[in-house]
DNA sequence: GCCCTTTCCTGGAAGC
DNA sequence: TGCTTCCAGGAAAGGG
């Protein structure tokens, strides 16, 4: 499940691959669903010839800046992954959309539940500017982020969840900032205070600073959970607090971790470290 | 505008 | 062992 630091992952692995400067020979898109704009033979013949000049991430988007001026928008959803291929190698399983590089290499995208997408946009702005805050932008301030979720009603968890408030976090990291936090993930985001909000920010970016120096988070093998572009699982796995820990102790106090649903989302927290309002026993 | 629910998709786990 | 059922997840659409 790609967030931000398997997102960033993945994209520091294209740089280092040396993707920007590649000239796309040709597009060849073997799944039309995958391609959400243009249609998929405008999409192919207006990446043909291009260069890619520039690689970034923002949110859990990878954002591939073009010659021709268009961006290409790549989203990994759930079971995305880019990897580098010989020329004419045949489809693998689950392959959909190949560019066909100058140096020879393909880069292939596969995508076992097809839930990712790729836009090809002359204008990606209104696509990136709907995204929140960057967590790890130092001019995302915890007064920003406490005045985010002053005036929200809603749960703490999906609020984080919510890409439009916050860019980057998914259900892995949420669940590893709240327990951090020591915060129920149901508390309504209005109920925590300026000291809350600035605790949270602190731990939400400590998760993911763990989890980029890890490379990522792989929770199981085979083709539904994360590898970066090299074919490398993420090491971040191991230093998962609560996510996926259902019943073992809880590094802090011991109590077995429980897991809820909120918001139709598997949540994991510690009982005791994470009380749904404040009290002090 | 905000919030909640539903939908998309398929491998793999769980249940019988 | 083999079959069926259900769950996992991010984001967008639709409804209140």
């Amino acid at each position: 499940m790609p967030e931000l630091p398997e997102v960033e992952t993945v994209v520091r692995d294209l740089r280092a691959a040396g993707i920007e400067g590649q000239r796309v020979l040709r597009a060849r898109v073997r799944t039309a669903d995958v391609i959400g704009a243009p249609h998929p033979r405008r999409f192919a013949a207006c990446i043909a010839g291009c260069t890619i000049t520039a690689i970034r991430r923002r949110g859990k988007y990878i954002v591939l800046a073009l010659s021709s001026g268009d961006t290409l928008l790549v989203h990994l959803r759930m079971t995305g992954r880019l990897r580098f291929r010989s020329p004419g190698e045949p489809w693998a399983a689950h392959e959909h959309v190949s560019l066909v590089l100058h140096d020879g290499r393909e880069l292939r995208y596969q995508d076992t539940r097809r839930f990712g997408r790729w836009h090809l946009l002359d204008d990606a702005a209104p696509v990136l500017e709907r995204l929140g805050p960057e967590p790890l932008d130092a001019h995302f301030t915890a007064a920003r982020f406490g005045a985010l979720l002053a005036c929200r009603t809603r749960q703490i968890k999906p609020l984080l969840l919510d890409q439009r408030v916050i860019a980057g976090l998914g259900n892995i990291y949420a669940d590893e900032a709240l327990w951090d936090a020591g915060l129920h993930p149901e508390r309504p985001a209005a109920s925590l205070g300026a000291r809350d909000a600035q605790r949270l920010l602190r731990s939400i970016r400590k998760v993911l600073r763990r989890g980029l120096s890890g490379l990522g988070t792989t929770l199981g093998r085979g083709q539904t959970h994360f590898y970066s572009v090299a074919g490398r699982r993420g090491r971040n796995q191991g230093r998962l607090r609560v996510f996926r820990r259902t019943g073992r102790p809880c590094p802090r106090c011991g109590t077995p971790i429980a897991r809820l649903k909120v918001a139709q989302r598997s949540t994991h927290i510690c009982p005791r470290c994470q009380r749904p309002v404040q009290d002090r026993h």
